[in-house]
DNA sequence: TTGTACTTTATAATGATTCTAAAAAGGAGT
DNA sequence: ACTCCTTTTTAGAATCATTATAAAGTACAA
């Protein structure tokens, strides 16, 4: 099993929902976007095990808290999440409702001049919307 | 009525409850974010008028469509929006959940090399987030 | 003033997300 | 394998921001 070493280490025992989790998010040739929504479909698609709509919410936070998977700060009725991790950047076809990668060198270096005191950078995401 | 002008010239009807929004929004000497929660409290702070929920969304919504406040782009149980609608950016504060103006001075110029074909950019918005 | 389109409102509906609590499963130790 | 404890899963209920409905009220042009 590919991902038990990944769970284990995680901290997360590996239960076969996880498991079989893991391999519709990782196992793929290219990172991808979607919504809980969208996952559930994959899940649904790729065998006959279904697995409990929390539960795709739990391991889906779970990933999330251990930076398997970000989320992107959009205004959606659902929200989205991503299974590209580097730091990266989006477009957001406002027509199709689709989110595109913008690499970081597809944008120069970002310089945040203005300091808060007290407070240290986590992450600088850029949001480019795109219309017709 | 201050507000009379820029309504009529949107073409929306300068109703009571319209006019007193825009007191709420405008009428101040800096600009500030808010969720429709918040602005139900500034409104019944503000006045004993009452106006129905479904109004105050209904007008943030219009008011947005004609460009008087933008949407902030941002993972929250409750949409932010914005009375300053000049292009600039956010912290946003993750522990205290409060959003910080950074002006577009206070960040390089940003450049989008990637194009998508047929499509043009409409917004670029940078979101910082911060922790302590 | 009258007619009509627009607006407000109370209320219901929607829908994504979270909560609950009981059953199931993982795993360390024996 | 068995025990014991913790973590996880699950169905279903609850939450809650937002949107829809449709009836009553209002703006305003003619
Ligand atoms: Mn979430
Ligand atoms: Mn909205
Ligand atoms: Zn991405
Ligand atoms: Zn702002």
């Amino acid at each position: 099993m590919k991902y038990l070493k990944k769970l284990r280490n995680s901290g997360l025992r590996p239960t076969k929902q996880r498991l079989q989790i893991c391999e519709v998010l990782f196992d793929t040739e290219k990172t991808f976007h979607f919504t809980i929504n969208d996952l559930v479909k994959k899940i649904n698609k790729q065998s006959n095990n279904k697995i409990s709509l929390a539960t795709v919410y739990n391991t889906v936070h779970a990933f999330e808290k251990k930076g398997y998977l970000k989320q992107i700060p959009i205004n959606s009725s659902q929200t989205y999440f991503d299974t590209n991790i580097s730091d990266h950047h989006h477009f957001y076809d406002l027509k199709e409702e689709k989110l595109i990668d913008l690499d970081n060198s597809d944008i120069g270096p970002i310089n945040i001049l203005k300091k808060i005191s007290g407070k240290k950078i986590k992450s600088v995401e850029v949001l480019v919307k795109l219309e017709d």
